[in-house]
DNA sequence: GTATAACTGTTAGATAACTAACTGTCAACA
DNA sequence: TGTTGACAGTTAGTTATCTAACAGTTATAC
């Protein structure tokens, strides 16, 4: 008499983590970018003195090569960032924001901070806690 | 000093959905499938008694019509399932699963048992019971 | 020192999601 | 009962991701 299906945590995450990307999405929609974008200005400007690379993005965000290089080709494109060659290797690219996103910085980090506030706002403060060293633990083996 | 940016919990549930979106995909990309269409066809053929229609996925999925309508079509043309308009009303299409599709629904819910299981591997039974209480919880609210 | 392998990023093409505008059907109500 | 609005699904066009194949640069190994 096994059960036919029962994944609820597999079925959790990929609903929670839906509900979240379109609440995120949403949330800085009127300032022309995505969550993604977003998030991606926001760790470059925190990053930049490092040489900050493609590669990096890359890893930070589990995203393809490709699927980075793309996403900075529009962010370039539209003004808010720029890729500089580094004399010392030809082959990278570090990455800068340039005025026009960091203005904007402060704006989606709040937005993203009301969505980060819905998330755990039934919960108490000693079940944050908890969640959190779950959730961490969970990401590191997976 | 307020901190800049500090969303824990919206960065490790959106990594943590990303992480399980590429194993269960990978689990299943022998059979042809992505994860999601493994998900819609075990769904259908667990419901399709009860005079289930588009809009009844589009609402269990949180997918928009238009993706029910481009994934159905899809899974239609490869023979997975059929979709038929009711005699009591022609605006809708209800939907069955073919035979064709009925011999994978074990191995993939295997598949995605396997998943399951690699995310609460490294969690005692309590965490886990704790674990599944506060994503419930998180779940109905947001 | 040169050949080979690894690294970084790009392009092309595929796919799955989205929104907006649409068609056709059914229901409600004045 | 006829109009109007809601509902179910589709189409067209956009976007963000992916994989595979590629180019150029740097590092490694013989």
């Amino acid at each position: 008499m096994k059960p036919r299906k029962d994944t609820p945590y597999l079925d959790l995450f990929q609903i929670i983590g839906l509900k979240l990307k379109k609440k995120a999405d949403e949330s800085i929609k009127e300032l022309g970018l995505n969550a993604q974008q977003g998030k991606i200005i926001g760790y470059i400007y925190e990053n930049q003195e490092t040489e900050l690379i493609q590669r990096d993005l890359a890893d930070r965000f589990h995203l393809r090569g490709a699927s980075i290089t793309s996403m900075l080709q529009g962010l370039e494109k539209r003004g808010f960032i720029e890729r500089k060659i580094p004399a010392n290797n030809e082959r990278q690219k570090n990455i800068y924001v340039l005025p026009k996103a960091v203005e904007l910085i402060e704006d989606f980090n709040d937005s993203f901070q009301k969505v980060e506030d819905e998330i755990v706002q039934v919960l108490s403060e000693e079940e944050k806690q908890t969640l959190k060293e779950l959730l961490i633990k969970i990401n590191e083996r997976l």
